[in-house]
DNA sequence: TGGCAAGCGGACGACATCGTCCACTTGACC
DNA sequence: GGTCAAGTGGACGATGTCGTCCGCTTGCCA
């Protein structure tokens, strides 16, 4: 069992390594803030103050780099899942769960980058954890509807039609809040069973299984440009 | 005036140039389409079947290119908007408006990204052209909502937010039409007067005359990356 | 049909980013 | 303090895109 005897750390890092990574991963927040999460590398590297070497030893690739930059948005995603499904008050739930997704995609610049980035490839990876996340937000949506506040022919992609749509406003405006919020506002209140007037066109065939919003780290590598 | 003399076409093009000027046109479109309108110009020009040198010299910039591709797609809103002034329903005009743009943007794969990139520059110039549909648009929405048919508190940025969401969506989902008719429809019936239950947050600040309505090729250069 | 300017295409140098390699440094344990 | 593997940083070759330059071709007009 001496097989890692020398080495200090709950992770297996050196005091330094594990220094040099969290600066790495605070600078690919900055930089893809700022530049997209195209940004070159080196940039990142040079921001944190470490080699383009230390960088790609810790994130061989610049997907890996970006899904650590942005797992604890991605969590929050997640944990807000679990709070309205939760909440007593269905409709509750669902509201404060589109608002805190569209918040991090409205405040943490670079993670609405992310979060498409972390979207649909066709030959995505179905985990346990995302089939667990898509029937926990069914249970949502089917409870929501029983309660009379959410609209009988509201359809599960249509959160996905909410959050991409927002994510692509806030890519065009960033740093535009209130468009943002008055978005949010919008399509929340035309989810609203009382919205209901005449019928609506037919809904996606989107799978909800590949929203971004299990934090398993099972995505895929992301469609390197668009 | 013999200027000119030895120069045949209304355009002052030879004819092979001319026959060149529209194959590059057609190549942008289907290489912007299928790559985003980052792709390389040599794809453009080869996929044209023409030299690099040839595209350059009609188009020296890529912004130059890609305005020229979509100019027809840009002159489409433009009509858009006078029809729907001259429309004697004014929600009926406003939906089609609407509608329309949006429809351009789902079928014409680079078009919203044509569209994003025209989009404000914070030292965008503001022609003649440009407030002259600002004014339509604005006497348009007071119209609609003097109707009874357009809530009250619509605000006209609110305008360039549902573009711009839907640019985004149909970005990130090339294909879905469901999902961008269904965003539309939703976005559609929460625009509408019976619609509003209590108050919405406050308005984007954004100028409307920025919105690429108005096709009088006065734009400035697009940010390079995202 | 001949002259010639407009038009053409591809080669080319400049530049940016990628990801690896390797000689040097440093932290952890003895 | 000594040892040494883990860790480091920057140089480097590969790759891809840009935009220009220049010698050849071609359409137009007389």
């Amino acid at each position: 069992m001496g097989e890692s005897s020398r080495i200090a750390g709950q992770d297996g890092l050196r005091a330094d390594a594990r220094r040099n990574r969290r600066r790495v991963l605070w600078a690919a927040r900055v930089v893809f803030a700022e530049h997209g999460i195209d940004a070159p590398m080196a940039t990142v590297a040079r921001r944190a103050g470490v080699g383009v070497a230390t960088l790609y030893r810790r994130f061989p690739t610049r997907d890996a780099l970006v899904r650590a930059a942005f797992a604890h948005q991605m969590e929050t995603c997640a944990r807000a899942l679990t709070e309205a499904l939760a909440d007593p008050d269905p409709w509750q739930g669902f509201q404060r769960l589109v608002e805190t997704v569209c918040e991090l995609q409205r405040e943490e610049r670079g993670f609405p980058a992310a979060f498409v980035a972390a979207f649909p490839d066709s030959r995505r990876e179905h985990s346990r954890v995302r089939e667990q996340a898509e029937r926990d937000f069914m249970t949502l949506v089917r409870r929501a509807q029983a309660a009379g506040a959410l609209r009988a022919d509201f359809h599960p992609s249509d959160f996905a039609v909410a959050l991409l749509s927002h994510c692509g406003l806030v890519t065009a405006l960033p740093g535009d809040h209130a468009a943002s919020r008055r978005l949010v506002a919008y399509l929340l209140q035309s989810f609203r069973a009382e919205a209901a007037h005449g019928a609506l066109p037919a809904p996606s065939a989107l799978s909800l299984r590949s929203l971004p919003l299990a934090a398993d780290g099972s995505q895929g590598q992301r469609p390197s440009r668009a």
